[in-house]
DNA sequence: CTTGAAAAGGCCATGAA
DNA sequence: TTCATGGCCTTTTCAAG
């Protein structure tokens, strides 16, 4: 029976219960176990066990508000683009760096020219100029910058 | 007096107490009304009605869970450049089309040639390619392509 | 995994300031 | 807008099948 052997740790695959769930609540963050149950068709004393096992094997990271962020004064947004000026210096630690900006919102290395690609989010031209000195600073990359005109959505 | 004349219809400002709760609720979407009220230093019910009135007033969105992409089978992710083959046709109807492929995660208007920025989420590679056809049917426009190779954060 | 029940705690409407 | 209170609902934990 060596061939029911798998690898689970890696990438736990859910069964179709637990996809339902997630789904569910991605989509309500704050839905009830009561409710989820009777979506799932079970009770809620196994929702509750499932939903916690899902938040302990980290495939549920956590539950947030989503914010207008025009709201909190953060109306620009913008796409920057890092290029290494010296493509032969590592740069491993980069991002653990920018990760101490707070204007950065995510970082990403990405296929292309660009070794990273950053979603930056400044309350005004004047910050987000600092920003990007900021990341200049830290990356030893030139930037370039796609300043976001309109979201028209976010999921 | 007319000086302290304001619109505040379309970006109402928040007081000391409404940015607290209103970052509490972002880092935790599932924060008590009665560990809100500690930290702020009010009551249950006065925190429960200014929550209540961020909620209607759009400022808070909805609650959500994040989730790890890699479990729900969508590993690939990929930043796509949209520049409009013919540059004299409108395209403004193209992002709420292109909302309709859930694939699409977010959809950006952007300075630069290209006008709008995607960001893509998807399978595999054969998929990734199925929607980027879909993209370029919708949009009547070229796409360029980042795969993303790692996301080392997104907040 | 299910049911059932008891206890604890959070939510919400109300009244009063 | 604030606070205090009681009723209702949800969650949690247990036991037993």
């Amino acid at each position: 029976m060596l061939g029911t052997l798998r690898l689970v740790a890696a990438a736990p695959s859910l069964d179709e219960v637990d996809r339902l769930l997630v789904e569910e609540l991605m989509a309500d963050g704050r839905a009830t176990l009561a409710a989820l149950a009777e979506k799932a068709g079970l009770s809620v004393s196994a929702v509750q066990s499932r939903v916690r096992r899902l938040e302990t094997r980290g495939v549920i990271r956590g539950y947030s508000a989503s914010v207008d962020p025009t709201v909190l004064g953060l109306a620009l947004s913008a796409f920057v683009a890092l290029t290494p000026l010296d493509p032969t210096v590592p740069t491993e630690d980069v991002p653990d760096r920018l990760r101490g900006l707070p204007a950065v919102e995510a970082c990403y290395s990405v296929t292309g020219a660009a070794g990273y690609l950053l979603l930056v989010r400044a309350g005004s031209a004047d910050r987000l100029e600092h920003v990007l000195q900021e990341i200049r600073a830290i990356s030893r990359a030139g930037t370039h910058t796609a300043v976001v005109l309109r979201t028209f959505f976010e999921r």
